[in-house]
DNA sequence: GCCTTTGCTTGATGCAGGTCAAGGCGAAGC
DNA sequence: GCTTCGCCTTGACCTGCATCAAGCAAAGGC
């Protein structure tokens, strides 16, 4: 990596508070790599080869099993993947596609687990990034078992009108079939969810979204803080 | 806590290679509580006081929205719960109630955090007890969505046979109400579900489960290791 | 012994959401 | 302008699972 590339780097959350001899130990037999949009970075079942992070662009993670396929999780920039897999030298559970041109940074497996080993600040950030990932999946489990698609839906909605300023228009940073798999949904049934919450006043026209009554599209959600809250 | 009762806890996973000085830091102020069957341990959404380890009995780990609940997960010996609440300061996600007569182990959660952020050992522990339960929930959530309630019962089946010696007949664990929750489904179609494996030679009676024929229900249930195998 | 309780099974019915097939529609190309 | 190609929507249909409502059988109380 170039010295201005790593720059753009070292101050991702995982290195936070990392000794820079330990950073630059990782970071010497990284790759900082370009990904056009739809190509597979890895493949579930894999040894697990780098530490993953995404630095530009969206990713999908996504897992299949005989002829179906489930999206995990879609992940911006900051987020790492498949730590768990690099921190236990095991195989990779899930697979991830760049849904965007992306950047990506690839840290070799065996160099984390070097630092992991000698450096107790590195460990405890892998601990507490950890601990957040477990939180989200156990959120997203909760999500799927306790929902119907709509409320899934309607949540969705809301939060991620909330992250982004809470205007009351916005649009959609996928296609909607990517969305239906996010949600866990067939994208006719996303197509006939998003009908179903015009009474909800909430306007669709193409990839944009008019949410005109949030009260009432929060009396149908019932968000919960220990499903939808990203910070509790 | 007794000397006798710490020699009990001392060589539980989480506390391996970590410092005697700290481990008797955390448990000089931890309890091993004794609780009947049935009794709330700890209730989604309070704020993580104690890391909870399981010494003895059963653990259920559910969750529960609106009118619906979920189980996450049953534990047995060994096992700790909500750690990354306790490591994150947070709420937790999940409540849990002893579904056995049962003995836990309570840490203060301070206690827990303060030997975190001094002992890089600890924190190493910690780190690869979240990874494992983080791939323990990825697991869980493939195995939601992308099977069927009789898939996940044959590899449910499976699985625990193999886990108990690979004996033809065994006994169920719990009752079978807990098991359909466990799985993801109503009693009724566990049941029904347990009928339908008929025809692959399985026989029910009572608690009791006969699998006559190991070969065909692994070709109904299909296993994957990037589910079903504990050790990946 | 009988009766109640509790857990499990079985049947009937309804609904959410998956699947298949046929358009509609906007963007890009010619 | 028209055509083509993806993406999305709409309609019709089907299936897996939940729900409701009995029945049944083993276990414990008296």
């Amino acid at each position: 990596m170039r010295a201005e590339e790593i720059d753009q780097v070292r101050d991702l959350r995982i290195f936070n508070g990392v000794d820079d001899k330990h950073v630059d130990d990782m970071l010497r037999f990284a790759f900082l790599q370009r990904f056009p949009a739809g190509v597979e970075l890895v493949r579930e079942g894999d040894p697990a080869d780098f530490l993953h992070v995404v630095v530009e662009g969206r990713v999908e993670v996504f897992s299949s099993y005989r002829d179906r396929e489930t999206t995990v999780a879609v992940l911006g920039p900051g987020y790492c993947f498949i730590m768990a897999a690099v921190v236990l030298d095991r195989i990779y559970l899930k697979s991830a596609r760049s849904l965007t041109p992306a950047r990506v940074l690839l840290v070799p497996a065996d160099s984390v687990r070097r630092v992991f080993a000698q450096d107790a600040a590195f460990a405890r950030c892998l601990a507490t990034d950890l601990a957040e990932s477990y939180r989200m999946v156990v959120k997203e489990l909760k999500n799927q078992k306790l929902r119907s698609g709509l409320e899934r839906l309607a949540n969705w909605l809301l939060a991620y009108r909330s992250e982004h300023g809470g205007a009351t228009r916005f649009e959609l940073p996928f296609e909607k079939k990517v969305l239906a798999a996010r949600l866990g949904m067939a994208p006719e049934v996303l197509s006939r969810s998003f009908a179903a919450l015009s009474p909800y006043k909430v306007k669709v026209k193409g990839a944009t979204i008019e949410i005109n009554d949030v009260e009432s599209l929060t009396t149908l959600a019932k968000p919960a803080a220990t499903i939808d809250d990203p910070a509790s």
